[in-house]
RNA sequence: GGAAGGAUGCCCGAGUGGCUAAAGGGGACGGGCUGUAAACCCGUUGACUUCGGUCUACGGUGGUUCGAAUCCACCUCCUUCCA
């Protein structure tokens, strides 16, 4: 068993903040093992590594001896939650939400321990509030105090309009806390003021206020814009070792800190080393890059899948050879010469003719490791040849 | 319930009768340089095409006109002010 103290160190790596750090020394000084409350939505079940950011709190939480509560937002996914988002996402079905939640989990127990970890579903309570009891957890805020909350404000004052029900979800999320007693709420920075409205609404429950603990969003792959499918700039838990490795190296310098630090398992004194040791010149970052994308893969699958991957990667980018796994398109010709344009547009590998005619243009459409120039180019010979789209398209196709 | 303003391509946004597949920016994609990094430079960014054009597209439906993103009518949605 760890001391409070460790305990604590534990819980504030990489945090954001911890609303209220003292609140959580008493409750770790009970010597009781704590409700960990963290939410999902089944919305999206491609859990991607900002996913992990949490998930991996949760999991130094098990490992500490907590009781670790996967709440399973099923409720409000019915509903369909447009916050955040201008367009309001579609209702999910009972289906797709069991469907859902199995995926979800399946990609979480790579990280968390199945057997140490509770699934909850807000349904469960939610369902029964009914109509009065909605009123009334309404009436237990007021609309000044939801207008604190930032993307609230800004939609206001912006003249952008704001849905009733997106003042529910707050208090909807609030009473999940009440209703499932939590003493320590883990959630995205951008959750502060839902996290918050748990605490008050436990205090008008006579609870014992949770407490609050924040973790930082991780930008995508792009630097700037949190990590999102919605962006297309993530990286997901089920991404092949291949892309995972190739989406890591494409990060920029600045944002592989970030992933050390949030992602990685490395004690912060060793990534501070790393970083001095580029920072002088004598490693290049590239290297530390590839280190970090081998240890990531190496948790979702193995070492040999991390040492695979990168195998592979060199081969497409540093030695422009290429892969050896590419995916095979057969065409029949009957006799019918095939142009180039529809054979790239069949496989996919364009989105339409015109698309490849400009790529053609721009020097991006490659045949056997050669620069298209022609754009009429057409085949009428039964041939296998690799076609290759940009830099990391690839497909090899038979003429029969 | 009354009054006013608005809806344009992936996003933001200009455009008030033909020169508009629609300025500009962002993003994305391709090429160059590299470490598939960033920065930077260049190019592309509706579909089809026998490369002559054809079709689809400025919230929706109709209409005026030789011709409509642009004018008119009705409808939908958003915002503001008044009640």
């Amino acid at each position: 068993m760890k001391t409070i103290k460790e305990q604590i160190d534990i819980i504030k790596r990489g945090a954001t903040e911890i609303i209220d750090e003292k609140e959580l020394e008493q409750k770790l000084k009970k010597g009781k093992p704590l409700i960990i409350k963290a939410g999902f939505d089944p919305t999206a079940p491609d859990l991607h590594l900002g996913h992990t950011v949490l998930i991996n709190k949760l999991k130094q939480f098990q490992d500490l001896g907590h009781d670790v509560h996967f709440l399973i937002g099923d409720f409000t996914a019915r509903i369909g939650d447009p916050s955040g988002r201008n367009a309001t996402r579609p209702p999910l079905t009972d289906d797709d939400i069991v469907a859902n939640v199995k995926t979800y989990c399946d990609q979480a127990f790579k990280i968390l321990d199945p057997n140490k970890t509770k699934i909850v579903y807000n349904s469960s309570w939610l369902d029964k509030l009914g109509t009065m009891g909605i009123i009334k957890l309404a009436s237990q805020s007021t609309v000044a105090r939801m207008l604190e909350r930032d993307d609230f404000s800004k939609r206001y004052t912006e003249n952008k309009s704001i849905s009733i029900h997106e003042f529910l979800y707050p208090l909807l999320q609030g009473y999940d806390s009440v209703a499932m007693k939590a003493d320590v709420e883990l959630g995205g920075n951008d959750q502060k003021f839902n996290l918050l409205v748990g605490r008050q609404l436990q205090k008008i429950h006579d609870q014992e206020t949770q407490v609050v603990l924040m973790m930082p969003l991780l930008e995508g792959t792009d630097g700037v814009k949190k990590m999102s499918k919605s962006y297309d700039n993530y990286i997901a838990i089920q991404d092949t070792p291949k892309d995972m490795f190739g989406k890591i190296l494409s990060i920029s310098d600045d944002l592989m800190w970030r992933y050390f630090e949030l992602l990685s398992f490395r004690s912060l004194d060793d990534i501070k080393a790393l970083k001095i040791k580029i920072d002088n010149n004598e490693l290049n970052p590239k290297l530390a890059k590839v280190a970090l994308a081998k240890e990531i893969i190496a948790r979702f699958y193995d070492d040999a899948a991390a040492e695979y991957a990168e195998q592979e990667f060199n081969q497409i980018f540093a030695k422009k050879e290429i892969p050896d796994d590419i995916e095979v398109y057969e065409h029949t010709l009957n006799n019918q010469p095939i142009s180039l344009l529809d054979l790239v547009t069949q496989t996919g590998m364009t989105a339409s003719k015109g698309e490849a005619r400009r790529l053609i243009a721009g020097g991006g459409i490659k045949v056997n490791q050669e620069k298209v120039i022609d754009d009429k180019l057409s085949f009428s010979e039964a041939s296998e040849m690799i076609v290759q789209v940009g830099k990391r398209t690839f497909r090899k196709i038979i003429l029969l």
